[in-house]
DNA sequence: TGTACATCAGTGAACGCGCGTTCACTGATGTAC
DNA sequence: TGTACATCAGTGAACGCGCGTTCACTGATGTAC
């Protein structure tokens, strides 16, 4: 099956591709970046693009993918060495950090693209399903609930609210009313997921 | 001082310019509607833009200004004729609802645009934020609080929150998810802020 | 083992298009006399 | 009251620019013999 070294190398420029789309996206938006900024990124020029991809929105496909679970690995670490019963509120606490906030490009993919693909085309709006998908399924692991539905529906309601706070808490000005925000989220949301009862 | 009635004449055109922005920018997002389009939907032409404004950026200071309130104005009213220690109960079902969801132009501008502008530039943020104050002291006013900066903050908390949610909701593509979220977050919102504590 | 060759991975110029903005213009309007 | 005129509000062609995508090309790589 020809040339196995060239095959790999090929595979990894692509991959390279993936995920310099991958912080690109969340950093200028899905609109806001330019192939030609993403292949700058990766160390290539506009042309290559199209040896490996269809098109802009087909990356956009693997570059979600990439980005749901690569966006909370470092929330996800910090939930998983946490003590049992912790688990969920180190996880609250590492993604309404200041931290996580200053992180445009290696954070939260819910928080960085969620408004511009409410909006977007049906085939868009499919590839941020399936990557929330992901997320829930991780972060579920983490709520507390008897079935693992009720579990996926209260992480869905967690995230989709903590994306919200992380989003205004970037987009405010004043410093001081920012970490306010993420600081009485963070209380609010502990007590009200991180203890037995919701 | 020169001619009235040309005057008035110009400053309504003006304002079916700023109402045509405001629910162009929260339905395209504000990089993803041009001045043609906006022109257009007050049915003038491009050129005559820069008769009333100097550029996109001005527009968008007075759109985010009129969307501040306008989009919640259904919200609010719904919440202002309901019975008193009801009526923040009532804003949360109002803002959370199929309808609010589903109206993407004449809805909260926070849950529109709010991603957008956190990777916007300074001039586009300092409008949002004015936008952002506006809301905070008119929906303060519903919750609970003894100064009236523990009310702004809190209705902070709130409104980031539940835009998460309203966000999340219009990009899901399975309709029974949406609404399924929406519901949750009703009931997990009224609640956490519609009793007496927190 | 050495050489001819097909293919692979990537280059960079060029395409049509829509953007924000500028500009020369025009017709309607109200004022001066 | 009637007319000449300045200004106002808006038109639509044109500008340079960056976008997504196409395409003719090239140099390196591995294979066939």
């Amino acid at each position: 099956m020809a040339t196995r070294r060239s095959t790999a190398r090929s595979e990894r420029t692509r991959r390279r591709i993936v995920s310099a789309a991958a912080a690109a996206f969340r950093e200028q938006g899905i609109e806001g970046v330019g192939v030609r900024d993403i292949m700058k990124r990766a160390g290539l020029t506009q042309g290559g693009f199209y040896y490996h991809f269809p098109n802009k929105e087909e990356l956009f496909k693997e570059a979600s993918r990439e980005a749901a679970l690569g966006g909370l690995a470092n929330c996800l670490a910090v939930a998983d060495s946490a003590p049992r019963g912790k688990q969920l509120q180190a996880f609250i606490d590492a993604y309404l950090s200041r931290e996580h906030r200053d992180d445009h490009g290696g954070g939260c993919m819910v928080s960085a693209l969620c408004g511009e693909v409410g909006r977007g085309g049906a085939r868009q709006r499919a590839a941020f399903n399936s990557a929330v998908d992901l997320i829930l399924e991780r972060v579920g692991a983490y709520v507390s609930g008897d079935t693992s539905l009720e579990r996926r529906q209260k992480a869905g309601l967690l995230m989709a609210s903590m994306a919200g706070v992380l989003m205004v808490s970037r987009a405010l000005v004043d410093p001081k009313s920012s970490q306010r925000l993420l600081a009485n989220a963070r209380r609010f949301f502990s007590a009200s997921f991180g203890e037995v009862r919701t």
